[in-house]
DNA sequence: CTGTTAGCGCTTTCAG
DNA sequence: CTGAAAGCGCTAACAG
């Protein structure tokens, strides 16, 4: 029996060390601070055997208060659905403990009320920097924030914020995938996305992919938004098929999803007739069909440098802000063949 | 341009707002504490006008440090890259919001070393309260925190801790495995899950197979453990037909992936002469083959629930340690079809 | 209705 | 090498 009950007796505090150490509060502050050097090794000793007996944990809140700093990071996503979210936050976690801080995850679930509420939670738990995967829909807060605190964007580019922001090189993913799928044979691709909402990566990727187009003499392109009518707007475009072997490019896994499943209820198969190629490596790529040719982010990489960026910040750095992209992997798979 | 620079002014305090306002840091307190209603109006007037002129943001760690509530509740998870997990965090993050919680999150990566490092981490930002899907690998530091805060097990219980536990009623949800494979006319069952480490739900997933596969005369079933040798053992297993249509149940999300991966490369189709259900609901489960059989976990409710039963904790419910079982829901696709 | 006063647990001068 | 004392930003009696 281990029942939580109200006998649960106050935590240890920096005073009953002392007393119980015969010292002050003073030289317990000073082991625990890591200034151990600074004692004398038998009351280094005490205190150790002490903290242990006692079990003792400082309360990095009252350090916090005195010391101005938390040791605490903030992360906002706007969906930690997502897989890339996910990976996302599993990289900069990863990051964060390295360097001995502690993730205050925040999930604003696309929704602009929510993200002004957790930025202002995350604020008054004086988290010394934040990470940022933005709606960017109303910079008001964000751009208030910045001026108290180290910040970096992930993914998501702000308008009018001069900030550093890790992501991925959205051109060069798109050149990468139009390359492949013309080496591949294909000569009309539509490409599918979310609806643009103002998101800066969607609209890299939309703007990237027309003006590639564009250079592009023996193709032809089309941009459609993911909605209600995809499978009715996606049958119509593919009967229209006057221009040469079609392929679809998914902006993103979201697409990827909904546009797999379309095409599923539409009876399409993958990769005969009609190609396929993804941004972001999805657990199942491999799985469905033929497997779908993806665009691998390092969303690792992208994670860790999101932190490793705003630690240089927390350590001082003026620089100008950066941005960091990333280059994307590409994977082949079988819903890229070169059409018959 | 917002550059954050050095010119970054300290925070607002209530110091100073009080004196902008004329009043007290006790009046502040107050109208910041909710307690509007004990002030005059025209005091709280000016108190909103100055707070929002300042920007003043109340300093939680302060709060926490005299309060002693934190509103702060911290949830360590063994996997964050498993979507089981991710789904029942966005469940807890829900509810963690709606009552003005926020959640601090960590991820032990399977590690015992990091579960260690991190319970130390949450306890000493005094989190009020703990959501843990643990290894269960050594209890001790467990049973330690149990004594100092209210926490509630998700999926997995832990050997001589009495706490509360939500998670899936796994009996249930392999009862119904077997209940629809029967049904559909499988005899020969095999079982594939993670290794049994410790883990209370893997353990009781594997004893309900083996009890129900008892009960059933006419079935037979074997357990297999994911490893390296997944894709022979696996086809070791299939060759040995001897006792009527097969049919693979993977206990788990990570399984799945396993051996739907093992079965690509052993060339085998789903559905046609094998059939596969899965415990968890993926996104793809539908899109692979004829579509996977699977039972789907409530996952958001598990983790609402989740922390419901930790709000009761810190309410200072003493009641039993309570175990909340939630069925799972089948839903049949092509992977289970009536052998030919 | 509002101000005064003491701390919450810890760090940090400043003296020994 | 160690202790005393002040104070981080806030709340909670207790007076008025």
């Amino acid at each position: 029996m281990t029942t939580q009950s109200s006998l649960t007796r106050p935590r240890v505090t920096i005073s009953e060390v002392a007393k119980a150490a015969g010292v002050s509060k003073a030289t317990v502050s000073r082991y625990i601070g890591g200034d151990r050097q600074l004692l004398a090794e038998a009351t280094a000793q005490r205190l150790e055997a002490v903290i242990q007996q006692l079990g003792y944990r400082p309360n990095q809140m009252a350090r916090g208060l005195k010391r101005g700093q938390t040791r605490l990071i903030g992360m906002l996503v706007a969906d930690i659905l997502n897989p890339y979210s996910v990976a996302v936050i599993h990289g900069v976690e990863t990051a964060c403990r390295q360097h001995g801080y502690s993730l205050v995850l925040c999930n604003t679930n696309r929704d602009d009320e929510q993200e002004r509420h957790h930025l202002q939670a995350l604020q008054s738990y004086n988290v010394e920097g934040l990470i940022v995967n933005t709606l960017g829909h109303q910079p008001g807060e964000l751009l208030d924030l910045h001026r108290r605190l180290p910040m970096v964007l992930v993914d998501r580019q702000l308008a009018d914020l001069q900030v550093d922001l890790v992501g991925l090189d959205n051109t060069d993913a798109v050149e990468q995938a139009l390359d492949h799928l013309q080496t591949q044979g294909y000569r009309d691709i539509i490409a599918i996305g979310e609806p643009l909402d103002g998101t800066s990566s969607r609209h890299e990727r939309v703007q990237a992919f027309t003006a590639s187009v564009q250079r592009r003499a023996s193709v032809r392109g089309r941009v459609l938004s993911l909605d209600a009518h995809l499978p009715q707007t996606l049958e119509q475009c593919l009967a229209n098929d006057d221009h040469g072997p079609q392929a679809l490019l998914t902006f993103n896994g979201v697409a990827t999803l909904a546009v797999t499943r379309a095409l599923q209820v539409a009876g399409r198969g993958l990769g005969d007739d009609l190609g396929l190629i993804a941004i972001d490596e999805l657990d199942w790529c491999s799985l469905v069909g033929p497997g779908i040719t993806a665009l691998a982010q390092p969303t690792e990489r992208i994670g860790a440098a999101a932190f490793e960026c705003l630690l240089e910040r927390l350590r001082g750095s003026e620089a100008q802000p950066r941005r960091l992209d990333f280059k994307a992997q590409l994977i082949v798979r079988g819903s890229t063949p070169l059409p018959t």
